[in-house]
DNA sequence: ATGATATTCTAGTGATTAATTGAATGATAG
DNA sequence: CTATCATTCAATTAATCACTAGAATATCAT
């Protein structure tokens, strides 16, 4: 109908609408945003075949979600920029506050295991520079390679009671993994809670903290 | 494939940005966040016909994305909050920066009418403070009348030979429109800078303005 | 109540497009 | 040359989608 150059952007902007609007690409884009993640990498978080794997960062791709290089044998993806995490993230809060499925998901999954409001990165960045919390990083730790806070534990959820000995108990504990609904550190919290320990969620994930210029190391 | 809590919100949210995947809902969204409008108007706007523009804010609805309400024989839509202006703009940044097609349509057309920056909302809050400025509302008069920049002019672009006499040539013009690639306000700096006059435009549009807490008027 | 106006719903249609897979093809390292 | 990693191709299946027409519903004016 309408065409002109209004019409031919909004075309556009609809393309990258689309290649947000599947739960596999957001997934992947969740990974993604961890640091440069190589297709076998991508295709095994996500659970899909390689080649559907292959297709869909295609898409991610043409759309400019995502960007790609080659490094010997792999190729390595990763978010095309920081205004992609903002651009996911908007979409979450839009569907957080005007969807009540959200709602109840949250409420019956999320608020269950852990009541208590997350810290912020400012909080955090605070009692870290007082030295007054251990942070741990629940994800697995070849994410944590990639890049973590700094000063942060790598203690993958399944090697949780492995790295009990290493925290203080008189000291609080805040946990943090890929992104606000990641399920890790909530379950992480649950545990710890229930051992006793004083724990508590870091608002977002690791990506968010990067993107906030806060302080980070990889390797 | 995958389930658990975390499938499920991608898939709310995956519905979220869904329903930003079509141009015409992207339209109809412009326009709802100039402030309320029926579903006639709607339609006029984005030149659908009613029961399809019904159609999409139902779909736009059921996402979270535009809210309504009845007011006698009219039902009014409108966004549902300043979030989903947020969204939309995430979205054009993206597609703005990634994708080579858009910056092609916006060199071809639009830098074409406009090669200079756009004044920013705050730059243009202090010019209006010091009375160095006039600024003229390029929209139709009804949506100028459901809420406009204070101080400003109504000067619907077909009508803007009508108000060249309410301008004082000595003054900088500032145009403003509904969002960031209205083709209103490059129509009409185009046409003031043939006639001589100092013309900008403002960054975005009127609900960016008004978004921003800066002071608006309605009727 | 009745007619006029505004919006939504139902159902259907035709077209388009999307997701996925397995096999074939490319690219790279050793 | 072979193994590994990734992309592409071809094909299948599924889905969904945009849109319309006409009926149905809601509200207002008289």
């Amino acid at each position: 109908m309408a065409t002109g150059p209004k019409h031919a952007l909004f075309e556009e902007f609809a393309r990258v609408a689309q290649a947000l609007a599947h739960a596999h690409r957001l997934a992947l884009l969740e990974q993604a945003a961890q640091g440069e993640r190589t297709v076998d990498a991508l295709a095994l978080a996500a659970g899909l075949s390689v080649a559907n794997t292959s297709q869909h960062l295609k898409l991610l791709r043409a759309s400019g979600l995502v960007t790609s290089r080659r490094d010997g044998k792999y190729v390595l993806y990763r978010l095309a920029d920081e205004e992609v995490l903002e651009l996911v993230n908007a979409v979450r809060r839009v569907a957080e506050r005007n969807i009540a499925e959200v709602a109840r998901i949250v409420g019956a999954y999320f608020t269950k295991r852990d009541e208590l409001e997350p810290v912020s990165r400012v909080e955090l960045l605070e009692r870290l520079r007082l030295g007054l919390v251990t942070v741990i990083d629940v994800r697995p730790n070849d994410e944590f390679q990639l890049g973590h806070i700094s000063g942060a534990l790598s203690v993958p959820l399944e090697e949780l009671e492995a790295h009990l000995a290493e925290f203080d108990p008189r000291r609080e504990i805040v946990a943090y993994c890929r992104s606000a609904y990641c399920v890790l550190s909530f379950e992480a919290v649950a545990s710890l809670r229930n051992l006793g320990y004083l724990v508590r969620r870091l608002e977002d994930g690791f990506p968010e903290w990067r993107a906030s210029g806060l302080p980070f190391e990889v390797a």
